[in-house]
DNA sequence: ATCCTAACTGAACTGAACTTGGCTCAAATC
DNA sequence: GATTTGAGCCAAGTTCAGTTCAGTTAGGAT
């Protein structure tokens, strides 16, 4: 697959980069990336603002390293659930319940990396960033050529009906992830039930 | 339906509003609005950027009105394309091809306001702002009372069978706007066909 | 001709992100 | 015990886009 690494920095005991990606992630997907100081970042990790250019160049440099963080993680899970499942349509439901099996801290990474999908076009100025920014639109045609070869092979395999599988793939793939512009832990509606529908509403655009 | 109004400034014969945002949907639908400096905007009309602020109070001020008139437009566009369809399946059908009859301009304003819904929750300090952004709030859920009701209207007919409307209607919303994320004008898939390929999906999911 | 006011302008201001440099501290290594 | 190194603090500055201010222009009405 040929995927472009972005180094992991290896952690140091007193390494703080984990607390300060799960604070940027509360803080981003609660206020939103560009109403919340980033300065407020580092109070709530208790330490000075200066101190997280440690670990990230920038504010949009940790953006975008939790944008990646969250794309490989979808792909994982999807090469997960549909390992060695032979039946199109037993992979597709698995691939969506794998899709919304998923921690609270994991639903605003969504809600995070959907929201800014557009910062993965234009190119970023420094080395860092643009690494990041390469690393993520790559996974993100990863993702999308996962449920596309999905398609295809139930196709091929005559379990659904022929149709534009790039198009259908993209159409199955925005209806999954639209539910985090609006979905709430806190809600009324718990995921489950939201799982179950849209399982439903997939294998009926897709195997019918 | 006791709407609250944005009085729309009368145009004065020599007033640049429109031209301002046209320019505007252009810049931030395709540079994205963070990205585009608002001079830019003022460059593209032929005027001063200080002059923007005689007919919006802040860059926000206008990213929000582009949005409240687009989600205007949607409503309108839905109210008549769905009048006086009787069957559901076919008022449905209707629904999502007028959701898809759009010029290139309105792609933008449909992208613009999608990437930017997360506005729309937080109170704005500022009168004209927060009046745009409560009029655009309460058009959100106009929007969405449209395609529940027309679920519910068919599944108390019989003619859908019975689901939880609320869920499926967002659900439904979410597939449809989920195209503008990705859709351009000068891409490889025209729009007829997603048209078409979308409001095939719709009926499976609502219908069957 | 004069007035009025919408339309407009150049220069200055603001605030937040980001930058720099010099310094402290503590744990691990030698 | 001395040295190295990763981690962090403080204070002072730079930049840049958005915004405010104190005026000026120009077209239509009286």
């Amino acid at each position: 697959m040929a995927a472009s690494f972005v180094e992991e920095p290896e952690a140091g005991p007193r390494s703080k980069r984990v607390a300060i990606l799960a604070a940027a992630v509360d803080c981003f997907g609660e206020t939103g990336f560009e109403a919340t100081k980033w300065s407020t970042v580092a109070e709530r990790v208790g330490i000075g603002q200066t101190a997280l250019y440690h670990y990230f160049e920038s504010k949009t440099h940790c953006l975008l390293t939790i944008m990646r963080l969250e794309l490989q993680r979808s792909h994982d899970k999807f090469t997960e659930a549909t390992a060695g499942v032979a039946e199109p349509a037993d992979a597709l439901r698995s691939a969506v319940r794998a899709a919304y099996d998923v921690s609270d801290q994991e639903v605003l990474q969504m809600r995070i990396l959907h929201n800014h999908m557009d910062l993965l076009s234009g190119a970023r100025k420094s080395k860092r960033e643009e690494a990041e920014r390469v690393a993520a639109r790559q996974l993100v045609q990863v993702v999308e050529r996962d449920w596309t070869n999905l398609l295809v092979r139930g196709m091929s395999q005559g379990a659904f009906p022929l149709r534009d599988a790039q198009l259908l793939g993209a159409s199955v793939l925005g209806l999954i992830v639209s539910v985090w512009r609006w979905y709430r832990p806190s809600g009324p509606t718990p995921l489950s039930e939201i799982s179950d529908l849209i399982e439903d509403a997939c294998v009926r655009i897709v195997a019918m």
